[in-house]
DNA sequence: TTCCTTAATGCTGGCATCGTCATAAGATTG
DNA sequence: CAATCTTATGACGATGCCAGCATTAAGGAA
């Protein structure tokens, strides 16, 4: 039984991950090191927007930056969130699979 | 690049798991299956409060009930938030000991 | 220096969610 | 049936976060 202080901690993390947003950015990231421009024109959002959600990233360790004259290269730091992604893929379609037989059945 | 609609998805879904609430009702329910009562007991949420965090874990499928003539016995569905949380946890041991490292090198 | 470009931050309105109170719904007992 | 126990739900205040506007900060070029 995890103690409440790790669960508020996993809990924090996992909020990172609740916003479309983010998780957006962090899979451009994953293609290859950009800045705020490109990730603009990837996504549409606003400048300001963009900006603190690399914000939230970065203080979490989920992406790095680097100066590169006036512009920032973000870049993704850590194989975690396309694990945990990957591992909840997996469970959607256990349970898409299961509703499908359970149809099948009836 | 997964699809806007599958980061909605991942991003519900990771939002079930930013409330330390619902996080500890489920870490209570892999001990057992145990009812709203024994749930109150254990973590001195009320009663009204507990009912709704369970009806959100039982929509996304992570916890089940069953009635037990007038109560309702609840019960871990899945194991993938342990897997989960597994994963973050490593994660954060991996980050503080990288940090260790860098306070004894400086 | 001044001007321009780029990114970060204060401030704000709007919206979603949490948590509680009161009540309803469902099931059992007398 | 009524009474009671347990759980679910409607309504609502409080809180927190998102998203945008405007501004500031930081760097580079002339």
């Amino acid at each position: 039984m995890p103690s409440p202080q790790l669960l508020e901690e996993f809990s924090q993390f996992f909020r990172l991950l609740s916003e479309p947003a983010r998780l957006q950015l962090i899979c451009h990231l994953k293609q290859g090191p950009m800045d705020v421009a490109a990730l603009i024109e990837a996504t549409g959002f606003s400048q300001s927007h963009i900006s603190r959600q690399l914000g939230q990233l970065q203080r979490a360790g989920l992406v790095s930056c680097e100066r590169d004259g006036v512009r920032m290269i973000y870049q993704a730091q850590d194989e975690l969130v396309s694990d945990l992604c990957n591992l909840v893929q997996k469970r959607m379609k256990q349970r898409l699979e299961a509703q499908l037989e359970q149809l099948q059945i009836a």
